[in-house]
DNA sequence: ACATTACTTTAGAAAGC
DNA sequence: GCTTTAAAAAGTAATGT
């Protein structure tokens, strides 16, 4: 929102908010419905996170500023929302061999002592795939959904190009 | 120039001196890990890129040397744990981890992913177990690792399982909990990983 | 020997130390 | 760098019955 906000009166008149600026400068609201946790700072700007989709974020931000009008916070004008980073999991329903992947592909990091995932860094799109060897993966750091989509594709394309993929099942996606 | 000069020596002393102190870090936690001269030489080698990269800056000289001395090991194949290497530090497993993913990510260090089977050797010596129990747990680990059961798993867990199994089998058992302790995993662990191990490979282990 | 809870990794923004 | 928030993946750890 583009404007300055007291989060001391918030703090008093919203309920079920959290507020410590010695330990974190933004205030913690939950809403239940869309399940989202937002961070509010006292410049207007706000972090929402747990959105399964943009239309919840959308959703969540309108119910947001109207919980907080009904508690008396004047709030003007209509909130700019960009998304920031997009993540989620996916099932290739295949077995991966990791030691493999680790010895062929260029930008990853394999080390089953620290973490079972291959992170493996693309560049196009910019996004971090977590790659497990049941054939899940995590996508983060996408700015749009087609990135998820296109990033998933791709490494599947490789894993197999490469021949660090085991038949299993078949593919398929999701979304957080 | 005079002033090139003089900026030039004076970069090049505080490296000379960053690197005084570095080394002696590395003998110290090197003889304290019992590594060998090869492990301790590499070590440095690593830890001399770094400082000429200005990695260390913002960090502790001992957890940047700690990250070198385990990368060395990794690529000497040297079984250690990050957990071993940072107990001889002030800083946490966390810290020292750091500091390796930013030696591996800035520096040219190639380094292979961890053999279960160079676990073995280390676990095996520390109980006192025969050559033979040793050759049957890699043999173990390497059908494990054809058959695809050991991507994303500890290979500290996995070589201590593979050992406890051999030890069995060539009557010279020790308990899960022994083999947990030199092994520096949970029992919990050992047993999740024998488990898996023995079905799916289909081995025989008599009872008692 | 079980279960439950919690921590490891990844990305990104916010304001301030 | 750190602090806080959320979520997924699979492994390991700590604690409880």
């Amino acid at each position: 929102m583009e404007q300055t906000l007291d989060l001391y009166a918030m703090e008093r008149s919203v309920p079920n908010v959290e507020y410590d600026p010695d330990q974190f400068p933004g205030l913690i609201f939950r809403l239940e419905s869309p399940k989202v946790t937002s961070l509010i700072f006292k410049s207007g700007k706000m972090v929402v996170t747990g959105a399964k989709s943009t239309e919840e974020l959308i959703k969540a931000v309108k119910r947001i500023i109207k919980s907080l009008r009904r508690y008396g916070i004047r709030i003007g004008g209509k909130p700019k929302i960009q998304i920031q980073n997009i993540v989620a999991s996916a099932n290739m329903h295949v077995h991966v061999n990791l030691d493999k992947a680790a010895f062929l592909l260029e930008n990853n990091m394999y080390e089953p002592e620290q973490f079972p995932g291959l992170i493996f860094r693309m560049d196009e799109p910019r996004v971090v795939l977590l790659i497990f060897s049941s054939g899940k993966m995590v996508i983060t750091g996408a700015k749009r959904e087609d990135e998820v989509y296109k990033a998933v594709k791709k490494i599947f394309d490789k894993l197999e190009e490469l021949d660090c993929i085991k038949a299993v099942e078949e593919e398929e996606e999701l979304e957080i | 120039r005079w002033r090139k000069w003089q900026i030039r020596a004076r970069i090049q002393s505080s490296i000379d001196r960053n690197l005084a102190q570095a080394m002696n870090e590395l003998e110290r936690i090197g003889n304290l890990l019992g590594l060998p001269k090869s492990v301790k030489d590499e070590g440095a080698l690593i830890y001399r890129k770094a400082v000429e990269k200005g990695l260390v800056r913002g960090r502790s000289i001992e957890s940047v040397v700690a990250a070198a001395i385990y990368a060395s090991c990794r690529r000497m194949k040297i079984a250690r744990t990050l957990d071993e290497i940072a107990q001889y530090t002030k800083a946490n497993r966390k810290e020292v981890a750091r500091c390796y993913r930013l030696l591996l990510r800035e520096l040219n260090v190639d380094v292979p992913v961890s053999d279960p089977k160079d676990y073995v050797t280390r676990i095996g010596s520390l109980l006192g177990l025969s050559g033979a129990s040793m050759k049957l747990a890699a043999e173990i680990l390497e059908k494990a690792k054809n058959v695809g059961l050991t991507a994303g798993k500890d290979p500290a867990g996995l070589a201590a399982a593979a050992i406890y199994i051999a030890a069995l089998l060539n009557e010279e058992r020790r308990t899960q909990k022994e083999i947990a302790q030199v092994a520096g995993v949970t029992e919990v662990t050992v047993r999740n990983r024998y488990k898996e191990l023995i079905q799916e490979l289909k081995i025989e282990i008599q009872n008692q």
